[in-house]
DNA sequence: CCGTTATATCTTCGCAGCCGATATATTGAC
DNA sequence: GTCAATATATCGGCTGCGAAGATATAACGG
């Protein structure tokens, strides 16, 4: 696994936070969670997943036949949970250093967004 | 360019918000504001460059020669800077998302054989 | 009935970005 | 005289992502 994380890698570890889901709730999660802004595609999503579960980071927790249509679910492990605790703060860093000096070129110039800080 | 960016190209934009730098202050200035995480390689370093100054984020601002060493001097355009702000934006809202989900799942007690129903 | 939309999984291929390795050159320290 | 630090640059491999398309079922509307 390549750490960091991507978006759509790391937005799908987020989605399976709260349940595991299979693949096509991962999309309408994923899209739910990023305001529409990421729309998995399915090369995108199974390819991501071929990779988490090589890594261990996600299972297949079961598979269920709806309408004669497989539905295979994914579970984060706790490897893939404790992963994604620290993406999130190396990501969280990141912004933070990004948003101290961002805050300071406002200060001097343009005045945009808020300009209050977390 | 693709969007989102990823970690070295992301530090380096932020590196430039404060001042021009040239490529070698940049890797030590990375170095510095990732707390010595992320020590950027030459090929990692002026690739990022070249596709910055092809998208126009940043500008060869002048150049030095000091000790017959050349000094080429980049900095972040406006355009640089206001892909850098819409970036990290973003990525305060995954972290946001998955800060929530996982404090969740903090509260709970990591769902350990069944989160305490059926 | 038939076409479209939604549900659902999966593969193949190309591209972009990152990193290790390597090259080159100067200066100062040991 | 050799090593570390300063400084820029190229190349090849690897990985992850995304576009495109294949496949299949069910529901809904025309």
């Amino acid at each position: 696994m390549e750490t960091p994380l991507r978006e759509p890698t790391f937005l799908i570890l987020t989605a399976l936070v709260a349940e595991p889901l299979h693949g096509y709730g991962l999309i309408t999660e994923v899209a739910r969670l990023s305001d529409g802004r990421v729309s998995l595609r399915p090369g995108t999503l199974y390819g991501a997943l071929d990779r988490l579960l090589d890594a261990g980071l996600v299972t297949v927790e079961r598979e269920e036949v709806v309408d004669s249509r497989l539905r295979r679910y994914y579970r984060l492990t706790e490897h893939g949970g404790d992963l994604l605790a620290n993406e999130t703060e190396r990501m969280r860093r990141n912004v933070e250093a990004a948003t101290a000096r961002l805050t300071a070129r406002t200060r001097r110039g343009t005045p945009r967004l808020n300009g209050g800080i977390a």
